[in-house]
DNA sequence: CGTATTTGACCCGCGC
DNA sequence: GCGCGGGTCAAATACG
């Protein structure tokens, strides 16, 4: 296709991110979507949830405004192009907090019983990317482990659930193709890495733009194999350090992680990938 | 033999 | 209460 960057708006118009979150919702209600999404799990303490929680307003916004693929400068193949937003859904720190531990064991006891006191489920940030791709499973830079494998209502492509195959790492993502255009593959990402990216030890070191776009991809969980990525964010971003990223339409990127933070130090490798406004906006 | 994938069963939340 | 759909587990299997 010669219409690379003209799938960006293409990807907008005729699937508004609204609409993956509306199906990957579950049966929660999540009339807004992102925020609600916004989990409030601190894997490294970093309270970036809460400041998501500070921007209850999303339904008065326009669902999404897509980046200009220019901002990324992603010099990826014109195969496969991206784009992505983010959701996590707002608890009570309080709930959260008491139930950190509780549901610690829990979890390794499986869901066999209950996990949570009375809350909604999910409270683990997450990413969403739509990207036009003809690999289900798109390399990001960590190793993931297939635990699952779902068919999807209204959708004749199964839904793949893969999670971090470190241990200390319990981050997991959804692969799935839309429906509405099987060259898409959305993938939703969930939790947050604890650990480097074991296949990009070295973000910095090449300086091109696509080794910093592939380092940060990685350190965001993004996928990087082939594919454009961008990023469906609203105007602001209330990027205050360098450890956390959050566009207030629940964009949100927990960088605490980052073992290659010269990436992060460095505008300008980040400018590579991210908007230079998302840096620097407030 | 160790690791990853497949796949049916199970659990849970939600809507009716 | 029941059925449905989503998410996860874990045994079996495949693969290096």
């Amino acid at each position: 296709m010669e219409d690379v960057l003209g799938n960006s708006s293409f990807l907008a118009n005729s699937f508004p991110l609204q609409s993956i979150f509306d199906s990957s919702c579950e049966g929660d209600k999540f009339p807004l979507g992102f925020m609600e999404l916004l989990g409030a799990q601190d894997f490294t303490s970093t309270p970036l949830f809460d400041i998501a929680h500070q921007f209850p307003s999303l339904e008065t916004d326009p669902p999404m405004k897509i980046e200009s693929p220019d901002a990324f400068n992603l010099p990826a193949t014109p195969n496969t192009s991206s784009i992505s937003s983010a959701s996590s859904d707002a608890v009570n720190d309080e709930a959260v907090k008491v139930d950190e531990q509780e549901e610690d064991q829990q979890k390794t006891k499986k869901q066999l019983k209950p996990k949570k006191i009375n809350q909604k489920r999910q409270r683990e940030p997450r990413f969403a990317f739509m990207t036009k791709s003809e690999v289900d499973h798109l390399e990001d830079g960590y190793r993931w482990r297939k635990y699952g494998q779902k068919t999807v209502k209204n959708s004749p492509f199964p839904r793949s659930y893969y999670r971090c195959t470190s241990t200390s790492c319990n981050v997991k993502k959804r692969v799935e193709r839309s429906f509405t255009d099987p060259s898409i593959v959305v993938t939703t990402y969930e939790g947050q890495h604890t650990h480097p990216s074991p296949l990009m030890p070295r973000p910095s070191l090449g300086g091109s733009h696509l080794n910093s776009a592939i380092a940060a991809g990685a350190a965001f969980g993004m996928p990087m194999q082939r594919a454009q990525t961008h990023y469906y964010h609203h105007h602001q971003h209330p990027f205050g350090n360098t450890l956390s990223a959050l566009g207030h339409d629940g964009f949100s990127i927990n960088a605490g992680f980052l073992h290659g933070q010269s990436l992060l130090k460095d505008p300008g490798l980040l400018q590579d990938i991210v908007p230079s406004h998302m840096l620097k906006e407030e």
